[in-house]
DNA sequence: CGCAACTGTCATTAT
DNA sequence: TTATAATGACAGTTG
């Protein structure tokens, strides 16, 4: 056995550089397409390809990998970490999706408030109390949510739950990795080569995925669920209005908290402090806008941006307060809030956000935005009187471009309209919003067991290579010692209790389809071989791959559990060999006898018929010049040649139908995974975008605040107040702000106006 | 008995 | 060309 040569060359033969990119691209498309469309993401999969976008390709180049050639000992012999299950062969599509997660797990990276998600998500409070803010006094609120209720326990419980839950599902998988070291000897990696030539089972694996890897995607776990709950709390029509709300912010919103507190200074200075007197009428033209449906590449870019340049304004004190609003109370919607508002004169915007937000939030709470009220004119009803011209005030001030840089700011006020498409609006619209909330309920609910068993193989890829490890029911099958394999794990075992249930414990015997078994028998057979009858004992293992018991609990593989190895006797030619029927009243030794004919293949019947005096496993695995010498070693009869040569291609072909059926199970889900994976990510995504709009609007809320706040609190020359209808505050480049006409404001804006959105009176 | 699942086998094609 | 692998299709076995 020792000089047994890769008897699978034909592996060998389709090196990995021999996958045709046009397979590639052709099946991984193909698949990638499904996947995409049954995620419902519409994306143009060339558009990605050809922007070599890395995740997007590696997602479509991945699967594919699943058809191509696997190339079982070069990976083996990477010694990488997998996990697979029992009949999961594939393990470059398996890489391959590792790899995929890896990268889309990456992106996490760069998102700005993933803690801050977190935070908000578990001190919602869903009483809407203003006092909220505080992380502290979410937590039990959180569980009151309706979906809350729906998906299960609240948070903290569910982490562990779903640990315990991704344990049970990879044993349910049989991809328990053993732990292993990675360190393997020369005999190890060829225990390892010897057992997949016995057609065993490669599945089990190790994950390459390390702790930290697993911990992030039980923080995206937590993050859904967080986010269901978040999301549960909007209203239909509340979708569409925060939708467009938002739109406007878009526009907006990408650069202004840099410049803000400058501004706010320099604003206040210049104002004596008096009360706020006009805040209520003074309505931002931010908080409006129109929606303008954007290509996703665009708004994932400027999604980007905006996380990047507001990542630290955003922050999770915004968060808690947008989603410690309380639901649906309109009458807080309405601009009161600046006298409650403490403005501090020298505060910085990201102060601001943290205290004024607190009691602004009202404004921002997701009932607000719910109003069935479209762009610009959404907060208008909430304005009491002189909405309208506050409006105006608001529109010829300018001020956002006091925030935003201007390349990216879009003329945020309603006069001006969107100057630059809205990259998040387009985005956001109310069917996608629900499309959030679905998605994560699903997820939670559905697709949590089976992430769950990903974590959990990626958990438990840590410990090693399993492929050659007792624990996975491949080498249990083909472990040659297979005495062992009685004393292996509970995964392990409960294959051999499969084979035991037929077989009694002399299964172990010989290892089955082991070369090892050969070799061990090899003098036994060729000394007997000449008697042209070798007992073979049964080949109980040849089925083990299929763990019964740990594939029971895997949905997809429950049924995987049928040992249907032929023993009967079929053939009229091993009729003659089979023990009579009171064989069984016989001796325990007959009895044992009788079993073992029982197991054995038909093929092996015909073979000990024909008096073939050496063992299937030869005829089947030998390396083509091997057999032909061991053939040639014997005077064999037409006949038993031709037997021969038939149970050698009809053991391949078994192997090899065998080693396709796991393929495609495997494929299978693997792909079934990948799907759930950009299911995942994409409620994540969509999550956190509505996160930093949200965020976003609440800044921009600030400002329009602040507006109001410095506006009011400015008094001519004869120590009254500015009307807004006929003043307003005017931003210079340089970060000074003026008080100029509104007409003149007026005239400057509508300058700027691409599409004019005239309000005034 | 019928059905579903699993498995082995054959034929065909690809490598 | 040969050997082998892959795979669809079919049939047998089992629960």
């Amino acid at each position: 056995m020792a000089t047994w040569s890769q008897p699978d060359s034909g592996f060998s033969g389709n090196p990995p550089a021999m996958l045709s990119l046009k397979k590639y691209l052709t099946e991984g498309l193909l698949q990638f397409t499904i996947l995409l469309s049954l995620i419902g993401v519409r994306v143009d999969v060339d558009t990605y390809l050809t922007s070599q976008l890395p995740p997007l390709r590696e997602i479509i180049l991945g699967p594919s990998s699943a058809y191509t050639q696997t190339q079982f000992h070069n990976l083996r012999n990477t010694l990488d970490g997998y996990g697979i299950h029992p009949k999961s062969i594939d393990l470059d599509n398996y890489f391959t999706a590792r790899r995929l997660l890896s990268q889309v797990r990456a992106l996490d990276r760069f998102q700005v408030p993933t803690t801050e998600v977190n935070a908000w998500l578990v001190h919602r409070d869903p009483e809407g109390s203003v006092s909220g803010s505080q992380p502290s006094s979410g937590l039990a609120l959180e569980s009151s949510s309706g979906l809350q209720d729906v998906t299960g326990p609240d948070n903290g419980v569910r982490e562990s739950e779903t640990e315990q839950g991704f344990s049970e599902d990879l044993e349910d998988l049989g991809a328990v990795a053993p732990p292993v070291s990675g360190d393997l000897t020369k005999e190890d990696i060829d225990l390892i080569d010897i057992l997949w030539r016995q057609d065993i089972d490669l599945g089990a694996g190790r994950e390459i995925f390390d702790y930290s890897h697993r911990l992030k995607e039980q923080d995206v776990d937590k993050e859904l669920q967080d986010g269901a709950e978040q999301e549960d709390t909007w209203p239909g029509e509340g979708a569409e209005a925060l939708a467009q709300n938002l739109l406007v912010d878009g526009e907006t919103g990408e650069s202004f908290p840099a410049q803000f507190p400058a501004d706010i200074s320099s604003i206040t200075e210049a104002v004596p402090s008096e009360p706020p007197g006009l805040q209520n009428n003074l309505l931002s033209p931010l908080l409006t806008g129109t929606e303008s449906p954007f290509d996703l590449e665009q708004q994932w870019q400027d999604l980007m941006s905006i996380m990047e340049m507001q990542a630290m304004e955003v922050n999770s004190s915004t968060s808690e307060i947008l989603y410690n609003a309380p639901p649906g109370d309109p009458l807080s919607t309405n601009y009161s809030l600046a006298p409650n508002t403490p403005i501090n004169q020298n505060v910085s915007l990201h102060q601001a956000s943290l205290g004024g937000c607190s009691q602004d939030f009202s404004l921002f709470s997701p009932e607000v935005e719910s109003l069935p009220v479209a762009s610009g004119s959404t907060l208008l009803p909430l304005v009491p009187s002189n909405s309208t011209s506050l409006n105006s005030t608001f529109g010829s001030t300018n001020l956002a471009g006091l925030f935003f840089p201007p390349q990216l700011n879009g003329t945020a006020n309603d006069t001006a309209g969107p100057e630059l498409p809205d990259p998040l609006g387009g985005l956001l619209d109310e069917a996608m919003l629900d499309e959030i909330s679905l998605m994560d309920l699903a997820i939670e609910e559905g697709f949590n067991p089976v992430q769950a068993s990903q974590l959990e193989e990626e958990f438990d890829s840590d410990s090693g290579l399993s492929l050659d490890s007792s624990h996975s029911p491949s080498s249990l099958s083909s472990s040659e010692g297979s005495s062992s394999s009685s004393s292996s794990s509970s995964s392990s075992s409960s294959s051999s209790s499969s084979a035991s249930s037929s077989a009694s414990s002399s299964f172990s015997e010989e290892g089955a389809v082991g070369y090892s078994s050969d070799s061990e028998t090899l003098d036994l057979e060729e000394a007997e071989g000449a008697v042209g009858y070798q007992p073979e004992y049964s080949k109980f293992c040849r089925m083990s791959y299929q763990d019964p018991s740990q594939l029971s609990c895997l949905p997809y593989l429950e049924h995987v559990g049928h040992n249907h190895t032929y023993n009967m006797a079929p053939s009229a030619l091993d009729a003659a060999d089979l023990p009579p029927p009171g064989a069984l009243k016989k001796g325990s030794k007959e009895k044992q006898a009788d079993f073992l004919d029982k197991q054995m293949s038909r093929d092996e019947h015909r073979a000990r018929a024909m008096k073939i005096p050496f063992t299937n496993d030869k005829i089947i695995n030998l390396p083509v010049e091997e057999f032909n010498e061991l053939l040639s070693k014997y005077q064999l009869s037409e006949a038993q040649l031709s037997l021969i040569r038939d149970i050698r291609r009809r053991g391949k072909n078994k192997m090899a139908a065998q080693n396709c059926r796991k393929r495609k199970l495997d494929t299978i889900l693997n792909l079934e995974r990948d799907v759930e994976d950009l299911q995942r990510d994409k409620a994540r995504l969509l999550r956190e975008k509505v996160e930093f709009l949200r965020s976003l609007r609440q800044m921009k809320q600030k400002v329009q605040s602040l507006y109001q706040e410095v506006f009011g609190r400015l008094r001519d020359e004869n120590g009254r107040p500015y009307s807004p209808s006929q003043y307003a505050l005017q931003y210079a480049g340089d970060g000074s702000v003026l008080l100029i006409p509104r007409t003149l404001a007026d005239q400057q804006a509508r300058r700027q106006e691409r599409k004019p959105k005239d309000r005034r009176k």
